[in-house]
DNA sequence: CACACCTGTAGTTATTGTACTACAAAAGTT
DNA sequence: AACTTTTGTAGTACAATAACTACAGGTGTG
């Protein structure tokens, strides 16, 4: 018997993957945890065919808790469902072991799709992170993104992060306005990023500020 | 007979009220839609006896359709959900005709609850938004700075702090560039700030985002 | 009631930033 | 040594944005 457990701190979307589920997996045996410590203690107790997971929960957050059941039991397939748009975390999530990444404004269809291909061991992917992906493959990704950028090019994601325009920099530098330019649009390209928003974030979260 | 129209673009969300309202209302007519516009149109067609509806969806914002609502058939109890915190929200959402404000992670019961209240023409309130309520009495010294914005100064700030360009902004909330360059303006000397990335940083520091 | 201030909206103009392109020097590869 | 890639640098032409200005309708207040 098919054994699904769902993690997500929303009851709301509990109840709704759980009516999607068992309605595509009738006699499915699915169980509910609210946060990442339950799901972690139910995958020690007893075995699963597919987990189903939030991004992010209270407490330790979603990708902390899937290395965690990868380590407990690598084989069980997760898939991720977040709110956020695929670009930023698609890969994250995948490189730590995930099936699959869900947004939570998918079709029904698609949920159960997704389950039954990570269960047969396949991933499960939205063309738009296979594009991504095939352009890992010709970066050297296994590196923390902004490892591979240049001094130049280093010193100016911290300016811009920091909320600098590309002319203050410039001047600051002793560069011309369109050299600095010309780094920004590198540094988008090997981070994979979009705008000077995203440089902040990233910024932040690993401290460069 | 009870008439019950959800407004949210997740189809998880959708089926898991559906279910929860289901429970508690047996025989209700509940009805989905997935966007502001169809929320609109609905109103206009049919009689409801409770509206839920999500607060961020595609295209206009849950806010304005309630706007909308309200000036169509200011009779009717409108529920925002939302994903965020209460603390953000509430008071802008009561402030524009809700009725009630619910997190996504309430307990289903609790929304049961809401409903009922709302439709009796009572206001549903949590403790926490009450007390938010009664602070506003007492003084406004010492609410956040990005409380004396105004609803679009609000929704345009988080664009900006999510990394959105000006000309994006503007197409997704059908205003002109110079309008939306106008509102950044009035945030930048209202929030005392001098770039959109110290918008970021206080958006992640107050998880706005 | 009048007058001030806030909000939503937008045009004009001046400033700023971006895309594309280019090229030489350095670094890395075969 | 020959070849490829990366890095540092910048110009030109076009696109986006900011500053300043304006104005009508709403809200508040003396």
């Amino acid at each position: 018997m098919l054994r699904i457990l769902i993690a997500d701190d929303h009851s709301v979307v509990r109840k709704g993957l759980k009516l999607i589920l068992s309605e595509g997996f009738p006699g499915a045996a699915i169980e509910e945890v609210v946060d990442a410590e339950e799901m972690i203690k139910k995958v020690i107790q007893s075995e699963w065919d597919v987990i189903i997971s939030d991004l992010s929960m209270p407490g330790r957050s979603g990708l902390e808790a899937l290395q965690q059941i990868k380590q407990i039991n690598a084989r069980i397939p997760v898939l991720i469902l977040s709110v956020h748009p695929e670009e930023q975390y698609a890969l994250r999530v995948l490189k730590a072991g995930a099936s699959g990444y869900l947004n939570k404004d998918m079709a029904p269809e698609e949920l159960v799709n997704a389950v039954q291909r990570v269960m047969l061991g396949k991933k499960y992917i939205t063309a738009s992170i296979a594009e991504k992906l095939a352009s890992v493959f010709d970066q050297d990704s296994d590196k923390a993104p902004h490892e591979c950028l240049s001094d130049r090019e280093f010193s100016v994601l911290k300016l811009l992060a920091a909320g600098k325009s590309v002319s203050e920099i410039a001047e600051s530098l002793f560069l011309s306005v369109t050299t600095v330019s010309t780094y920004r649009a590198r540094i988008m390209t090997k981070m994979n990023m979009k705008n000077n928003a995203d440089l902040t974030l990233y910024a932040v979260e690993n401290k460069l500020l």
